[in-house]
DNA sequence: ATGGAAGGTGAAGTTGACTTCAAGTCAAGG
DNA sequence: CCTTGACTTGAAGTCAACTTCACCTTCCAT
């Protein structure tokens, strides 16, 4: 029987991981995960990749692009297998990210429980249309919206 | 002095609104917003597309796409201007998806500090990399996590 | 009347994270 | 040996939400 092989076909890392096998080869062009190949030039994956990718994916859940990925995993020791201190270290960061996250959509929601109550929606004054802006009502306000929800109110 | 016109050119509305005079040509394009024409061909912005703009970028903050945005604003009455009552309607939905994306941050967030205990980023039972997976353990878990930070687990 | 800032257009470019395609190669069960 | 499913590559396509470009026209203060 073949069913625990030391390495992993793309196919196989795919299954198991979710990540389709094109986003898997994708990955290793970016260098975020590494295979080494047959005599005939397919990837073999070993099975450490695949809690590699359960960090890609968790990372990417979170809200970070492949680029911050890629520079954490970069402080991985590539001499020895990492630890679970490492995996630690690196998702702990992660932890005042989601705070920011959080706490910059509850304000975003505090906003607009305001303006249900106003109305206003002005462009000056409603916290909903100027999140970040400091001139938004004197409070430091939601500083730390998600990059995904974050827009610039201007910038010339 | 012409400082407070009927009409407002791109500029100025890109000057009060903060968005780009590309970006509102092209909301004008999508018919997010419209604006008449000056014999020359020039748009004239009316005073009123502030609000709309204004309702624009609240919405965008909360993670609307430009689809969405137009679906809601198709529900304004055309023929008159829309009240307080409107756009209150409108953006009382908002809501609920807010505390969806609290929600599933927080899932998240929990999750993380699970993890971090453990040490695991199991790919079939961390919550981390399993946010919305039902096999995750056993819990309804973050079942509403942003678009912005939803990924598919799999889908063959 | 005029000069230069501001505005107009359609098409193409950007970014991030992939997916899809075309055309060919490998691996392994029968 | 042969078939067939899985794999290979580079290039191009996708999506959202705009921006940039090239080139031309309009507006209005002097």
């Amino acid at each position: 029987m073949a069913g625990t092989a030391e390495t992993l076909t793309v196919g196989q890392v795919a299954d198991r991981s979710g990540f389709a096998p094109s986003a898997l080869r994708y990955y290793e062009r970016l260098g975020l995960v590494s295979a080494s190949r047959t005599t005939g030039g397919q990837r073999r994956f070993p099975r450490s990749v695949l809690r590699r990718l359960a960090f890609i994916r968790a990372a990417r859940n979170i809200g970070l692009t492949l680029d911050e990925v890629a520079a954490a995993l970069a402080t991985l020791p590539e001499a020895r297998t990492p630890t679970r201190a490492d995996w630690t270290r690196l998702s702990r960061s992660w932890r005042s990210r989601l705070d920011e996250q959080i706490a910059g959509l509850e304000a975003l929601r505090d906003g607009l429980d305001s303006c249900i109550g106003c109305g206003c929606l002005s462009l000056r004054t409603c916290a909903m249309s100027n999140p970040a802006d400091r001139a938004a009502g004197g409070g430091p306000g939601a500083a730390f919206l998600p990059r995904t929800l974050r827009r610039p109110t201007a910038d010339t």
